[in-house]
DNA sequence: TATTTAACTTTCAAAATGCAAGTTAAATTA
DNA sequence: TAATTTAACTTGCATTTTGAAAGTTAAATA
């Protein structure tokens, strides 16, 4: 579903849904990597979702999937440098929520941290999914 | 549909489809305020999509609609402040398509000032749509 | 007065979503 | 080593959302 040159539609053609951020979310601020710890959040998003959004995550290069060597059976999700790039938009939406959203749950002091030094906080987050 | 208290599954639950924060760009970049304005967006949202998105952002407050004084068919779309706070996530989108999208159109010098000066651009959209 | 325009609404087919249950291979337990 | 559990899915089906096209209504224009 190709729409225009926007750069904006671009990326929501990627990720302009209801799952797809929050799975970058809990890879990136949860350190979740398999299928069943991504199925275990707070929204419990339905089994063939999450599925059909992995795989196009995969497919436009936003996450890479690899067996684990301990256990066979596990599939580990890793983000890309082009997914965890997407950061910027998700610590946003975070400033956003903590000035329009009532009883959302940010931890504390991250508002004031992005305020002072954003650039450092981008690059902690990136430096823990490397 | 309330699915968690994180504050990005708030803005998701707010814009997190294919279209609203199109909507949100063509009022904020291009100073579109009218149905027929937004719907020659380069994209061509099908109308009633339109219809039901206006309807739901200005329900939640990101934008204001009143009829036109010229033209009483006219209705004024407006961004309210809860609207043009999303502005920081929009310009994020358009720093990564401009990392990882080919052939994206982006205004020149646009990602060279927000990596010198973003709060200098944001102010400077704030300021255009007040 | 007749036509056009702006802002929708309605209809209906197609696609996406969501829930529950089922499958398969690998690991663990008895 | 046989039986059970776990991880990662897939399948089937009902519900919801989307999308295209045509229709409606009031106000403006010719």
């Amino acid at each position: 579903m190709k729409r225009s040159d926007c750069p904006i539609s671009k990326v929501l053609d990627l990720v302009g849904d209801k799952w797809s951020l929050l799975i970058l979310r809990d890879m990136l601020f949860f350190g979740k990597e398999t299928y069943s710890d991504l199925q275990n959040s707070d929204e419990k998003m339905a089994t063939n979702i999450l599925s059909t959004r992995l795989e196009k995550l995969e497919q436009e290069g936003l996450i890479s999937k690899r067996a684990s060597e301990q256990d066979k059976r596990k599939k580990l999700y890793k983000l890309t440098e082009k997914g965890t790039d997407m950061l910027p938009i998700l610590l946003d939406m975070i400033v956003w929520s903590a000035k329009y959203a009532s009883d959302t749950e940010i931890p504390v002091g991250l508002v004031e941290k992005l305020k002072q030094d954003r650039e450092g906080v981008i690059k902690h987050f990136i430096i823990k999914n490397e």
